[in-house]
DNA sequence: ACGATATATCGATATATGTCGATATGATTA
DNA sequence: TAATCATATCGACATATATCGATATATCGT
């Protein structure tokens, strides 16, 4: 865990806000038509679409946030869903608790 | 407090280890000639010459963390002491917590 | 197998950041 | 007041990040 690399990833509103809105998908996002839950998080499209920014865009903050494990992606068919991983976002906390 | 600015200044190794070089200073810097004490943080050179890079170069970095308000400076003579804004960290890591 | 759909990757360009040396500013001392 | 010392600011350039449209890849439905 490098705290200079996450930091890097949460220098930026649209990536922190994803992760918001993955905390509580239900809040921010329309059910999908495959699964009837967020347990592996949100598809790539409706993400893209709440941000409004471009489609390789976002998919590109998704590869940068899953490169330092704040994401996990999991894949249903032709879509990619996205959670948050907590277990490193927990991590992350305590050690900039202890750091800082 | 806008977190993804704070986050942008911490994105930086060497702005991370000044913040963690000033909690205690008496453990990372020799003793001041004029001070006797660490109470108003660390002079520009002593940060500068632990840090290994060049004079302007720290003299920006501690204004951009001064910008976001995570040191505070204070003026002795000739000299520029950094501390910590414990405030402000505190905060900041309150919001983090609450926000992520 | 083909066309459509979702996502990932590539290439390009604009803007931001890192970093330096040179110079300006402010304070001290001879 | 001139020389010196500590810090701040400026200008330059290299590297990194933001962001897009175009294209590639994977999957699905027909």
């Amino acid at each position: 865990m490098n705290i200079v690399e996450v930091n890097k990833v949460l220098s930026n509103k649209v990536r922190l806000d994803i992760l918001k809105w993955l905390k509580t998908p239900k809040e921010y996002f329309p059910p999908h038509k495959e699964l009837k839950h967020f347990n592996d998080g949100v598809c790539v499209q409706y993400i893209q679409e709440k941000a409004g920014l471009s489609q390789s865009t976002i998919s590109h903050y998704l590869s940068l946030m899953q490169k330092v494990k704040l994401v996990i992606p999991k894949r249903h068919g032709k879509w990619t869903y996205y959670k948050r991983n907590e277990d490193t976002i927990k991590k992350y906390l305590e050690l900039l608790d202890k750091e800082l």
